[in-house]
DNA sequence: TTACAGGTAAACCGATCTGTCTACTTCATG
DNA sequence: CATGAAGTAGACAGATCGGTTTACCTGTAA
């Protein structure tokens, strides 16, 4: 692995477990054994760093999202696999997504105000927003396919907040249950 | 107003904005006026005033929260009400609670790990499905009403991490569509 | 009047933070 | 062989962090 790519990979972890703001740069440095001169070469300061690592993210994630389900076809089938993954990630058996700890980009607004960091998670939160209404287009409902797609947003959200915070980690099936019923 | 209710009152506004690392206990005090040595012979550290500031918010949003479910009536409507209440707090609408910047616990959990923090989120939020079930008991649903409390609080935290990452304001009043059906 | 609790102001401490700098090494390529 | 990019190691700088300490002030109650 590259040394850009080691260090983002390193910095995801911790930033993932401990907070963006909790995690300094020399913790990255020690635990990647890379020189503190090699990681400002290539991430002009620890913001650029961070700003990588959620572009990381956003890229694992929603391509393990998107071939979920993309694998278990289309439409309403689609929709349903989304909260079947989800039950997958909070029981920590996507071991590309590292073991659950909640939605980094959700923490990682949390700890910054009018930043750049804020766009970019909302940009990560509307991607999946978007592609979830791209399974609903040919999905019979006297809602609009914008509002509809919001609406499952709501319950992968409330999903994934209900699964860490409250320790519920069957709140996917639970989600799932209610979008059966949305989609009816 | 108090000292130490000064204190958290400050400290709970500044750490909402810009997250609890983010806030120095200087920062604090300069937008207080309150001296340093004041500050730490009522709370013996930061954590200390940290988790007075959770106690001090978790108090706030239950006293808000019950009362509107409590006003509106019993049952089903006060489930409905909940909803009404978040859609409110979204659009600002709510004093009390300060301008909407998401779940303080949701935001506070997330900078912590294996602490002491992270067990009162979780309590904050057990206290807050504990509340639903109680309104759900004369309920008919062929669901338990443990099971039933906790898909009202996937809405419920789904609407508030919608309406604060993504921007969807109306978050709240989408959940309370869902939280109909469910609760038929 | 005296004693004391609660408060301010500000210096101070050690640790840690992000970021820079110098000196040396390694290695691939012209 | 020479050159230059990419790397390590580590000292260093300046700022800020949480927290302590000293000195002084103020109001209240015995």
């Amino acid at each position: 692995m590259s040394k850009p790519d080691l260090l983002i990979h390193t910095a995801f972890k911790l930033f993932y477990e401990h907070g963006i703001h909790a995690v300094g740069i020399n913790t990255i440095l020690s635990e990647t054994g890379v020189a503190k001169k090699t990681l400002y070469r290539h991430f002009g300061s620890k913001e650029a760093l961070v700003e990588a690592v959620l572009i990381y993210r956003d890229q694992i994630f929603m391509d393990w999202l998107t071939s979920r389900m993309l694998a278990a076809g289309e439409g309403k089938v689609a929709i349903l696999a989304l909260f079947d993954a989800l039950d997958d990630w909070f029981h920590d058996r996507v071991d590309v997504l590292l073991p659950f700890k909640g939605c980094f980009f959700i923490k990682a607004n949390g700890e910054f105000s009018n930043h750049a960091v804020n766009a970019l998670c909302q940009k990560h939160k509307q991607n999946i927003t978007s592609f979830i209404q791209a399974n609903l287009i040919d999905c019979s409902s006297e809602l609009s396919v914008a509002e509809l797609a919001q609406s499952i947003s709501v319950l992968k959200e409330g999903a994934i907040s209900q699964a860490y915070v409250a320790g519920d980690l069957d709140a996917a099936k639970r989600a799932k249950a209610m979008a059966v019923t949305l989609l009816d």
